[in-house]
DNA sequence: TAATTGTATATTGTATACATTACAGGAGGG
DNA sequence: CCCTCCTGTAATGTATACAATATACAATTA
């Protein structure tokens, strides 16, 4: 009879509230440059200020707000250039992290890798914007989480959710979809072979690719 | 008459707080494992716990303490595993700063360069260990500025501050001085030049020297 | 003696009270 | 009309009070 009920469910407040409004920054429920007022947020969560101000201390170290002194918190409001510095430490990252997973991926990995990959294929068959995002996340993940290394995970992941918000435009782009599939397969294959040299510059131009897309979108916008 | 009096010197106690621990931290006032306590820090800063609390959550994110739920903060604990992922990620991060650093280097960042490298210099003929780590921070950080980006700066300086602890190490060891030297030397001489290839090659060989040193002291110390 | 349970204490988690300051808006004067 | 100054208000910054809980140690029982 298992009996293991998981009392250890304890999450403070503060790890709610951070998770909370994390999301609906990233979500784009907020707008950038938005303020966000500590008792709002507490009425509005029913705690009080305390988790609210070391939640947003938590958001200010991601980058996800910027602090003004004695005025409060912000949405950050993400440039063009922080959004192609970011792509940029993410196209290094990304490339490292093929390179790692082609040397370190067990068995594990690669089951999880092809799954991956099949699931990603399905999101685009599918052709919901929401699952293509989550695809795409859930398959950059996988060849992060294979390279093993822990810290470049953190940062990869930090990176991410930074520029969560204009990920949505590269995959809009319905005419590109059949070479993100490809692109994702040779990678896959390329990894499962072990061979690193030609999925890292796959993977660069995978990057590559989505950053063009992206930044066009975006600078298109303004 | 320069009279801009700095009246905007004002900084949140937590802000000071956080400097103050993260430099014990780094500097090893606090061994890893221990605990911090907010009442008694609060104290000994003479502030009461709300900003000793922020710090903690910044230093949270920043991964030099962990939380243990309604237990409290410690010191983390850095283990080698660590330190190698760490420097894994700095070396690709390194590569990309000196790429860009090659491509987008302007007059006033080839001045500084060149001054760093000269300073660097001088340190290693103090043979005092302080100064030359403090040296060879300055050099690395004048490339990674160089760079314009600001997200891959961010990221590297807290790449640093985890294994900065660490980093005394590989200076300690004389032997390898001069070749310190001479790496600094031709980094400098590549970037200046807008020799990428041969920038990115001498530095990738200048991080995995100290990368191999650091761990093989850190190694041996256990 | 070993194990277990009760209890005290110290510490974190959370809420609230007080202090300070930025900002808007209006009154008054030029 | 505009500028300056004042003042009130609302927000952050800081301190403290209260609640919940983990830990150590003592007491009790088998």
């Amino acid at each position: 009879m298992k009996l293991d009920l998981k009392i250890d469910e304890y999450l403070p407040l503060r790890e709610v509230v951070f998770n909370t409004l994390r999301n609906a920054i990233i979500q784009g429920e907020f707008s950038p440059g938005e303020r966000l007022m500590e008792v709002t947020l507490a009425n509005k969560l029913g705690v009080s200020r305390t988790p609210v101000r070391e939640a947003i201390r938590m958001l200010e170290l991601e980058g996800l707000v910027v602090m003004i002194p004695r005025k409060g918190a912000e949405v950050a409001n993400i440039t063009v250039k922080d959004l192609k510095d970011a792509l940029e430490v993410r196209m290094a990252l990304e490339a490292l992290s093929v390179k790692l997973a082609c040397e370190r991926i067990d068995e594990d990995g690669k089951k999880e890798l092809k799954d991956a990959c099949i699931r990603f294929r399905e999101a685009i068959n599918s052709k919901l914007v929401p699952a293509i995002v989550e695809g795409d996340e859930a398959f950059h993940n996988t060849i992060y989480r294979a390279s093993k290394n822990h810290k470049l995970i953190n940062i990869a992941q930090n990176l991410r959710e930074q520029v969560y918000r204009y990920r949505v435009e590269y995959v809009k782009d319905f005419l590109y979809h059949d070479n993100l599939i490809r692109e994702h397969d040779q990678i896959t294959m390329a990894i499962l072979k072990g061979d690193t040299e030609t999925a890292q510059n796959i993977m660069q131009e995978h990057i590559y690719n989505q950053e063009q897309i992206v930044i066009r979108n975006v600078t298109n916008a303004n």
